[in-house]
DNA sequence: TTAAAAATACGATATATTTCGTAAGTTTTT
DNA sequence: AAAAACTTACGAAATATATCGTATTTTTAA
């Protein structure tokens, strides 16, 4: 079995994926100012916070010119599969049913996404 | 508005609530074995956890005898309900619907449990 | 009734995460 | 060209979390 590279992102480093994954890429001005939309932070915070997520692998970054530009190096979807994951068993016994029931009941879905979720589990009855 | 408790449990202390929820109520001793199954920890380190979660009010225990009886102070629902919300936000831009689809597409649920979600999936439809 | 085992309390250390100040080098503006 | 603004690097402090050792008390067993 290869070994397992363990994706556990932080808090703090999760809010710069989302960022990151909803921009493409950035430089950390850029990702600072969208953070400053929800969070009260320095920009030093958020150069840090990067640098040691540059470290651990968690992103890309070209450096040729004098802003560094940043990229996220692990993708959307592998991260929330892997928290998911992680939650499922943790949470919810193993089970994504009631994680799912449990969302369902909370949150407001759109229309268009219980369509969505409709086609899906059309699709998974279907393949039983 | 009320001030909204904050329930957020650590790593180690949502282990230490699993058990509690299984088991109803439990000595440290006993949460302490349970915790022994899955990882490697001093006796003295889950004490000091459940004293914490005490005073935190994560838990309750009952101390009139030598050997103190704790149980979980917050329902697992409610938990998984916060934790779940949180992570709709952190990690799925908000959208239930984005995590229920990850969920739905990874895992698989039994045929009892799409049924479920069905039935949920209805209610919704027709609240609308 | 003494010794061993079990339990709690509590402080100290270790580790992880977050935040920030300062220095030093670029680029831009005046 | 000098000043101002911007950027990175880096160390250090602040905070949160986890782990453990030791002292003390209580219970159990010899």
């Amino acid at each position: 079995m290869a070994t397992t590279k363990t994706i556990k992102p932080t808090e703090s480093e999760l809010e710069i994926l989302q960022i990151l994954w909803k921009k493409g890429n950035a430089s950390v001005r850029e990702v600072h100012e969208e953070l400053l939309a929800t969070k009260e932070a320095g920009y030093t915070t958020t150069l840090k916070l990067m640098q040691i997520m540059h470290e651990k692998g968690l992103v890309k970054r070209d450096d040729s010119s004098k802003t560094h530009i940043y990229q996220a190096a692990v993708s959307k979807e592998k991260t929330q599969k892997h928290l998911l994951n992680k939650m499922i068993d943790s949470l919810f016994g193993g089970s994504p049913g009631e994680l799912v029931m449990q969302a369902l009941g909370n949150h407001k879905a759109s229309a268009e996404e219980l369509e969505e979720i409709q086609k899906i589990l059309d699709n998974l009855k279907n393949n039983k």
